[in-house]
DNA sequence: GTCACACCTGGAGCTGACTCCAGCCACCTA
DNA sequence: TAGGTGGCTGGAGTCAGCTCCAGGTGTGAC
């Protein structure tokens, strides 16, 4: 089995620092405890990497850590509560898509405010022609 | 003069708390100090809500603080910047850019799953029909 | 065997962005 | 003139999400 990887391995994997990722475990926001070498040192296997993806997105778009954990408590107490996890990632796909809207939104005041900067800073560049000459 | 909100109506057209607009204030995050009535109350104008405006889509796109407060810097210190005004503004315009792009396709990633689990509860409510009869 | 190295734990510290509080003042109303 | 309301200041407290640290262990290289 050459797929599981330390802790420095799977930081680089999954963009998360070493920290971070023993955070996330004590947290109780891994699925489960990450197994351990003899030595007791931190073995990430697939499927602990593939969960820790999906987190990273959750985390990316916005999703609070506590409600990241309430997820991974659903997981983990096993199948029949898919209709509390279901909700659990509606109710966060529409937060995320109202977000986005908004921020569309406010991208296009930034914009027009980018335009009039440019416009000024064009006009300082290109004078007026003068009047005589 | 109607048109100079006291620092309640200010938190509803803004909002933000009673206490943020105090605390953007101290940090200098305003092109100025809010004018004040004769007891020392503050008074906010219309160019004062409209900047507010703009530092909330500015932050709402997750420009921090401390940008905008180089940003109210610049602003405040008058012509003759505008190029640097100009190159904070892309570069917050670039990011948001970026950061719509990751959340749109992690949102792909979460409808997957929700689709996922929309399957397993369908199946579950509608089993497989029955060999005999 | 001793050195470096990667990792371990429990707990403290930090950053960003607020939020709350005590103690005070000014205006209005009855 | 007494009480209530709304605002003031400076400073402390809070919360999320990390990040750092001291002191310790197991493993391989020389």
């Amino acid at each position: 089995m050459a797929s599981a990887l330390t802790i420095a391995e799977a930081a680089v994997a999954t963009g998360l620092s070493i920290d971070t990722l023993r955070f996330y475990e004590r947290d109780g926001l891994l699925l489960r405890p990450v197994p351990r070498s003899a030595a007791g040192h931190r073995r990430y296997e697939p499927q602990d990497l593939s969960w820790i993806e999906l987190l990273n997105k959750l985390r990316a778009t916005g999703l609070p850590l506590r409600d990241i954990a309430r997820y991974a408590e659903l997981v983990r107490a096993g199948t029949g509560n898919e209709a509390e996890r279901l909700e659990l990632l509606r109710a966060h796909r529409q937060r995320v898509l109202e977000q986005l809207a908004q921020t569309a939104e406010h991208l296009g005041a930034i914009d027009r405010k980018i335009g009039i900067y440019e416009a000024t800073l064009d006009m300082e560049r290109t004078p007026a022609p003068e009047m005589a000459s």
